[in-house]
DNA sequence: TATAACATGTAATTTTATTACTTTTATCTT
DNA sequence: AAGATAAAAGTAATAAAATTACATGTTATA
């Protein structure tokens, strides 16, 4: 089992009345729930004792109390969301924590959408890519930097594109063996878009970092996906950047793992080239 | 009371000779403390349960079983501090979660870090701000480049520069009023503390996104702090920058809070000019 | 509509934790 | 150093909590 709170959230899960009725409770309070004894949250929810009791076996958990110890030990890591809306009237305390609280959330949801065997899959593609050019715009732009820096580290002919026309101009020149990594939060940006369009045309093999079944999604060869809240509101965080930046760290990783021998000395002459720039 | 793990190394605590034996107990594996019935225990440490039991409500806790729920507290707290090493023979599901893992690791002690009256003051500082220009370089530099975007959506004149010529020459143009906020990772880049120190005799207030105690945290006037790991293996994600950007977030955040009240006006119009560039 | 599969509840049982009381051990006083 | 006193630890009884076994009801399906 992954974890309990996605897990309560999980249709799945709520198959039946009680166990729905179960895991609202918990997810609208499960400070309170570790508190209690079984037999409090069973009156609580209008159930009773031994119902709860399968709730959590059924979950794959020894029994109630070892399904209190997991929800502590979640709630103790912040690994869930409790998904308040800031309020402008919040603390600054608060609002710490609920950013950080979404933070969290989205990280969560990214690492549900994941299938391991697609990021393996590209990340084999990338190791022998001919080259890589990286194309975002807006708030992926950073995001697309931040994904050359990191591929850079590797002895793969990579580079990040912010401008359009330079995008369009990169793209066009591609070919079989290129790739062409897209990030776009919406995967609706019509410039994006009209580079994937021209890449695939050229016959450069499309990846996407964007959120899944948007039209730039649906144009990819390959796509991590990431979820789209769509709350533009100024007091709503931008999270989706924080779950781009980990896809590519999590590509970044297993990249690693396919590099060839000799590519440990490569890393150490680009190590050794920074030292110069820092202080003892 | 404080951490338990504290309180057990704690002389006070172990005043008495089976105190001194269960302290020792738990210390030496806590995990397996966590799914043991009090009689267990009681038995593994050669005491009678009600000793053990005198000895959490000694502790002000409830009982045996709040006991256990602080040391999985504890745990859970603990383990995103000393994150799993990635093995290059794991298998990608594995490596897919211990990256993810690192990244809630680290917005937990960025926040744990983080002081909200700082934040504030921060937030309330750059709202007057006359201008600000915002510096990163190498893997700082993506988030320089999500700062400028993100404070760009308030009024205020923001710029940031990634090319050290011209960091050097805006930071040299600062005077009262202008905010100069430095990014780096390590706190070490002379290049960038060589700007601060530009910036700062030019007459500019200096804000740190870096690692605390370093040379740069230093020299700023405000620092929000994330903790460097210093690892810098193929294997180990770099995730210093989640933790940047979410800093952002929360400064963005903040900074929301102390907008005036024409504000959403601006806001609609900074969303109509994207409308356009978007697919229905 | 009958029946099988499943969900839930009741009551009994077991496990776990706590309390009340007793014994032991250590500490302090003279 | 002996006795008084207080603190600590144990034993046994009790209470609380969780689980199991079994009975009942509900829903879906043939």
């Amino acid at each position: 089992m992954g974890l309990l709170m996605l897990e309560l959230a999980n249709s799945e899960t709520r198959r039946t009345n009680s166990a729905k009725k179960i895991a609202e409770y918990v997810l609208r309070d499960p400070q309170a729930v570790i508190d209690m004894p079984i037999s409090v949250l069973a009156a609580k929810v209008g159930i009773s004792e031994p119902t709860v009791n399968r709730f959590c076996t059924g979950l794959g958990l020894k029994g109630f109390p070892d399904f209190k110890l997991r929800l502590a030990t979640e709630i103790a890591r912040r690994k869930f969301h409790i998904s308040k809306d800031i309020d402008p009237d919040d603390s600054c305390t608060d609002m710490i924590e609920k950013v950080f609280e979404s933070a969290h959330a989205c990280l969560n949801s990214a690492m549900e959408g994941l299938d391991a065997a697609i990021v393996d899959d590209i990340a084999v593609r990338l190791c022998s890519a001919r080259s890589i050019v990286i194309c975002g715009q807006g708030a992926s732009s950073p995001v697309a930097l931040d994904a050359q820096h990191k591929l850079m580290r590797f002895n793969i002919p990579v580079i990040a594109h912010l401008d359009n026309l330079n995008q369009r101009m990169a793209a066009a020149g591609l070919g079989a063996g290129d790739y062409l990594l897209c990030i776009s939060y919406t995967g609706r940006t019509i410039p994006i878009l009209e580079i994937a369009e021209i890449g695939r045309n050229a016959g450069a093999t499309l990846i996407g970092i964007t959120s899944a079944d948007s039209p730039l999604a649906t144009i990819c060869d390959r796509v991590l996906a990431v979820e789209s809240s769509e709350n533009t509101d100024v007091y709503t965080p931008m999270t989706s950047r924080i779950a781009q930046l980990t896809l590519v760290d999590v590509l970044a990783t297993r990249l690693a793992v396919h590099q060839p021998k000799g590519f440990s000395d490569h890393l150490q002459r680009v190590k050794q080239s920074l030292s110069s720039t820092r202080l003892a």
